[in-house]
DNA sequence: GAACCTTTTCAGAAATTACTGAAACTTCAG
DNA sequence: CTGAAGTTTCAGTAATTTCTGAAAAGGTTC
C-alpha cells in the first residue's frame, strides 16, 4: 500500500507500484492469479501493469513445466534494480530533455530575454549532462567499489578542498594518480 | 511545454512544471497575472502553483515599492536547485518510506513467507539508508569541489578497485588519507 | 485440429486529479 | 476607516488517468 502511494508520487501507476512491490518481496515468483487475489484488482489491469513493469526490465518472467500459466518475478540485486532504474529514466526522460534543451539552444535569439532564456538553459544542459555522464560512468564500477565509495562519504571531496586550499605547484586539479594509502 | 510533459512523468502537476520553467528562464521576477498570461491558465491556477512551488522552496518572492503586487523568481544557481529538490524529496518521500520500512522489520513475521519479505526489506532499507546518507554528505561539499569530483569520473573508483585487486599489508579498505597527487 | 487454459486487448465506466471563476479575504494608501 | 488592488479559497466542472470485464487472441495438449 505504501508503494501504491509513493510511486503516484513519482509519475507510475498505483497498480503498477503495488504488483512490483509485491513481487519484490515475494520468495517465489507468482502468475497474474496470484496477483489479482493479493491486490484485488481485476485480469486486464494486472496484465497491463506487468506488461509496464517488463518494458522497465523491472520484471522477469519464468515458465514451469507441466504448468501453462506465466511466472513472474523481480531481481533481487537492489544495484542492478537501482542501474535499471537510472538507465530507463534516463532514456525516457533525460534524453529527450536535452536534446529539447539542445535545440532550443540552436535557435536565434529574437530578444534581449531570449538570450538570457537561452543562457539559463545552457547551464541546464550542461548541468545535467555533467551529472548524468558522471553517473553513467560511475555505474560501471562493480558495486562493491561503489558501496565502499559510499562509505568513505564526503571524505573523498574533503580531500580534495584541502588539496585546492593549499596549492602545490605544477598540479594539474583533473587528473589523479594512485595515492599511497596508509593506516 | 516540455518541461510541463516532462513534470507530468514525474508526479509533478503540469502547471506547476510550467510555472516553474517560466520563472526558470525568465530574465526578471514575474506577477501572478503576466504568468496567467503567459501560459493561459486560471488566475486561481496560478495562485495554487506558486503556493506548491514556495513550498518547495523553489521560487522566492520579491516585492516592489509602489507596486503592491507579489513578484516571483526561481533562484538561478542550479547547484542550489538540485539540493533543494533532493532535499525536499528526501523529507517528504524518503523519510517516511525508511520509517514504514523500519516498522514493518520490527514485526515478527508469521511465516516463511514474511520472514523472506523482511529480508529483502531490510536490504532495501539499508540500500536506501546509505545512498541517501552518502548524498547528504557529499552535498555539503563546495559546487566547485562537487564539479571536480564529477570531472574525475569513475577514475577515483577505478582508484579503488586497484587497490583492493592488490592488496597491500594493513590496509584499512575504509580510510583514507591524504594521498600524493601527482603531475 | 479442437478443446482447453491463459493472456491480452480495449471500449466504456469509475476514480482521480486539475482547473476555473467568482466570492471572500487581505493589504495598504489616503 | 474606506475603497481599490491584489491574492487566496473552494465548489463545481472539466480533463485525464486508471480500472474493469468481456471478447478476442495465443498457445498447449491430446
Amino acid at each position: 500500500m505504501h508503494f501504491g502511494e509513493m510511486g503516484s508520487r513519482w509519475g507510475i501507476n498505483r497498480t503498477v507500484s503495488q504488483i512490483y512491490a509485491l513481487l519484490f518481496v515475494s520468495p517465489d515468483a507468482l502468475h497474474a492469479e496470484d496477483i489479482m487475489n493479493a491486490l484485488n484488482v481485476s485480469r486486464g489491469n494486472v496484465s497491463m501493469g506487468l506488461r509496464e513493469l517488463q518494458s522497465w526490465r523491472l520484471v522477469e518472467t519464468e515458465s514451469r513445466p507441466g504448468d501453462r500459466r506465466t511466472y513472474y518475478r523481480a531481481p533481487d540485486d537492489i544495484w542492478l534494480i537501482f542501474r535499471t532504474l537510472a538507465e530507463e529514466r534516463q532514456r525516457r526522460e533525460v534524453d529527450p530533455t536535452l536534446s529539447m534543451l539542445r535545440s532550443a539552444l540552436l535557435t536565434d535569439p529574437a530578444s534581449e530575454a531570449d538570450a538570457v532564456a537561452q543562457e539559463r538553459m545552457r547551464e541546464m544542459y550542461e548541468f545535467i549532462e555533467m551529472l548524468t555522464g558522471w553517473f553513467a560512468e560511475v555505474q560501471r564500477l562493480s558495486p562493491k567499489t561503489l558501496t565502499r565509495l559510499m562509505g568513505m562519504g564526503s571524505r573523498v571531496g574533503r580531500l580534495l578542498e584541502l588539496v585546492d586550499r593549499s596549492p602545490a605547484p605544477n598540479e594539474s586539479p583533473t587528473t589523479l594518480t594512485p595515492p599511497t594509502v596508509k593506516e
